[in-house]
DNA sequence: GTCTATAAGCTGATAGAC
DNA sequence: GTCTATCAGCTTATAGAC
């Protein structure tokens, strides 16, 4: 089992992301991990350092993204875009905790937000060579993940219009063969 | 001097723009409206009746706005493009609000934002022929919109990479040309 | 490291005067 | 239509026992 304050962190995030911030409570979150709200609080001092422990780990899991989509076989502008898919992945979840924070005033999700989405158009711009192409693949990624965070909160609604994964891929291909040569 | 309903409602879509959905109490929004609480809570009886206000106005405002899309000189794409960079514009603000308290939780919200969304996708669609390229396009101005919602909060972040519009819509333009023939 | 008990402040909402 | 006064509930955080 994982130690307690890994337990903590989890539900944190889990419950911003199911419920929002608000319902993020101590008492909330101290209840999912199964710890007094005491215990909770001696792990993190207040609701401000569960956020700092959040943004700690999103830095952490967006610096191994950003190695794999170095790595990508087909290349870190599809690899990025399919990754843009809400799958809830660890990753997935401390972004749209991030997101929900940084949209409740916490301005140290919004720092390390910035910092995680430069990084990405970073990667982009050095594998495309082009900043406009990079800038709107990137823009294509931000809008799949806004439509996630749309959904991802409230139940799934059936009349949303899904994306085509396979679809976007080949306009991404489009984009990438018509790039101005540099 | 505008009516002190529509004082009101202003109040709340200022605040929830500006601080987020938590600092936006009965008591900041009557104090912004300059009225007492209990004048707010004449006008809207409960901050969920605030929310149905401020959903009535997104949706006259986005049905207003699909007029002047069909309508527009450089086509549809280009308009919806050019007008998702965040500008302050009443249906920004709207929009802008109504996404932070869907992400609350106010689940009315996220069903006008959906309404409004699906209904910029079929103009686009009905514009491009093409369903993969008109969801490329909503997906680039919904990045653009993603990346106005993490800017609009917090103070201004001069190490941000900004989008150059010029750039973005040539590579609108380049997304059209290359769209497979109906 | 983890718990219980408690304090102090804020928030949404009601009741009733004007 | 608008105000003041007030309440009940919730939330963060502290203090101190085990």
């Amino acid at each position: 089992m994982a130690s307690a304050r890994d337990r903590v962190l989890d539900s944190f995030v889990a419950i911003v992301c199911e419920e929002g911030e608000r319902p993020a409570t101590l008492d909330a979150v101290a209840a999912r991990a199964g710890v007094s709200k005491g215990g909770l609080l001696y792990h993190f001092g207040s609701k401000a350092a569960l956020v700092e422990g959040l943004c700690e780990r999103l830095t952490d899991l967006s610096a191994l993204d950003i190695e794999r989509m170095r790595a990508a076989e087909d290349g870190p502008a599809r690899y990025f875009v399919e990754n843009c898919q809400f799958v809830g992945s660890e990753l997935d979840l401390a972004l749209l905790a991030a997101s929900r924070l940084q949209q409740a005033g916490y301005e140290e999700a919004g720092r390390t937000l910035d910092d995680t989405e430069n990084a990405w158009l970073a990667t982009l711009v050095e594998a495309l060579g082009d900043v406009p192409t990079a800038q709107a693949v990137k823009l294509l990624g931000d809008g799949l993940y806004h439509a996630a965070s749309l959904g991802a909160a409230s139940d799934v609604r059936p009349d949303r219009a899904s994306v085509d994964m396979a679809a976007l891929l080949q306009v991404v291909d489009r984009l990438i063969a018509t790039k101005p040569a540099p």
